[in-house]
DNA sequence: CGCTACGTTGAGAACAATCAACCCCGGTGG
DNA sequence: CCACCGGGGTTGATTGTTCTCAACGTAGCG
């Protein structure tokens, strides 16, 4: 695992952003996903404010949009495409915190150096943003603070959610909760919620998960040969018996 | 082990907190811990606000502060004593996600309800106040809020290190970081940082780093015989060579 | 067409879980 | 005063889930 592990701990070096395609900002008032973001909680009329201050950047797939230990000048929102964001320890082993989609926020830090890195799963459009000029737009509106407040609760809540899956749950249980958590994100966003569509690979799915790409491999094929889901590939997972999934995912006792 | 989660499941059910000891609001302006607090973000002039839909309430070891799926009317600081934070599966399977002492916070919920359970682990006074009004404190108070979206930007860092620990780290690496977080805790709050006191038994912090009593227990006798740690009792524990303990922690490449 | 990255499958090893015995200590009651 | 009890903790023996190491399959791409 060491080598592996330490080959992607490598990888960010290399293919960073590229500068030259940094700005290009996106016109806030024809954001799409913006209920999604917290800049939804913004008047249309103060949209201004936000776009004044945002530039939206695109990423290459395996780009980093933070590295951890940077300094924590900005914050980030996924305009389009899929992050994950992920901590890594000394020999390289890597435990992915989330799986960012369209909507969703990242940046915030404690320190002032982010404690995670994000890298894109596939080339994606990121917005930024300085904290310092949006703490600035927060004095003046302070219900955007509130919905940010709403967000990050909301992500402790999911983040203590999968600490129970991490500390107590088996492996099929691991990836039943994954593939439900996977399906409700979508169906939220309006995406498809049943063939679930899957950005990452084996390896993040294991790394979100705790185990082993071997593992994950397995866990897979268990499932699909009890028939609870089926995989007509690599990248797309249909749940064809949501019932028992979700009594697996839960820990339903006796299923063990 | 299903027996004695199941056990564990079913103490809270009669030892709540009796309504006889409820109220018995403490002075807001005399608090000893109200810095640590996130009552501390407010000017003292205005600290009436929070005194005014603010009750403290005395809670005896093992009784419950919040059952997991209650409506969540109020959020809660710790005065003194403390408390853990937890979560089961149906088969009794817990996770507990954080303990709290005085100054911390609980009670957040995103979604009406609450996501986790609270237990005082020993005599503890604990501030609650009804959401709705605190809510109305915040509007006049934006500083508040700030605040305690700082608060749970923390913890959501926290919770990220744990999953960290939780999906990656050995049993060793677990109990040493568990150790250090606790020295460190201590230290914040002026507390001993080294001889450290552990107010929770063996099973909570098995619960707590996702292993079994025994393998805590196991892997304190092993700490103890490699020289990194004393044990002057059971709920005191001397960090002998700190060094070691934060390269262990950390998951120094080839210490395990 | 063959290379490479990713995924699957198999065999064996390892770490932690499980099952079980025992110890220690404080409380209780004879 | 001491024997008994029970909860919490430790230690030992064994099992088992997952990891590790290794081989093989597959699909996309130059």
């Amino acid at each position: 695992m060491s080598t592996v592990n330490l080959d992607r701990r490598r990888a960010g070096v290399e293919n960073e952003v590229s500068p030259a395609k940094a700005p290009a900002s996106k016109d806030c008032h024809r954001c799409e996903i913006r209920h999604l973001a917290f800049c939804g909680a913004l008047d249309p009329q103060n949209l201004d404010e936000i776009q004044a201050i945002m530039q939206t950047r695109h990423i290459p797939a395996g780009a980093h949009v933070i590295n951890e230990g940077d300094e924590a000048v900005s914050v980030f929102n996924v305009a389009s495409g899929s992050v994950k964001l992920y901590k890594l320890l000394p020999d390289g082993r890597c435990q992915i915190t989330g799986f960012l989609l369209p909507g969703d926020f990242c940046g915030i830090a404690t320190d002032g150096t982010y404690a995670y890195s994000a890298e894109a799963l596939e080339p994606s459009e990121i917005c930024s943003m300085p904290r310092r000029k949006l703490d600035a737009v927060f004095a003046r509106h302070p219900e955007l603070e509130r919905r940010l407040l709403a967000i990050v609760s909301h992500e402790l809540s999911v983040a203590q959610d999968q600490m129970l899956l991490l500390g107590r749950k088996t492996a099929a249980e691991r990836l039943a909760a994954f593939l439900l958590r996977q399906s409700g994100r979508n169906d939220r966003i309006g995406w498809p919620a049943n063939p679930v569509h899957l950005p990452m690979s084996r390896a993040d799915i294991a790394d979100f998960l705790g185990l082993t790409i071997e593992t994950v491999s397995r866990t897979f094929t268990k499932l699909k040969d009890e028939g609870i889901i089926q995989l007509p590939s690599k990248t797309v997972v249909e749940l064809t018996d949501r019932g028992r999934l979700e009594a697996l995912a839960e820990g339903a006792a006796g299923e063990r």
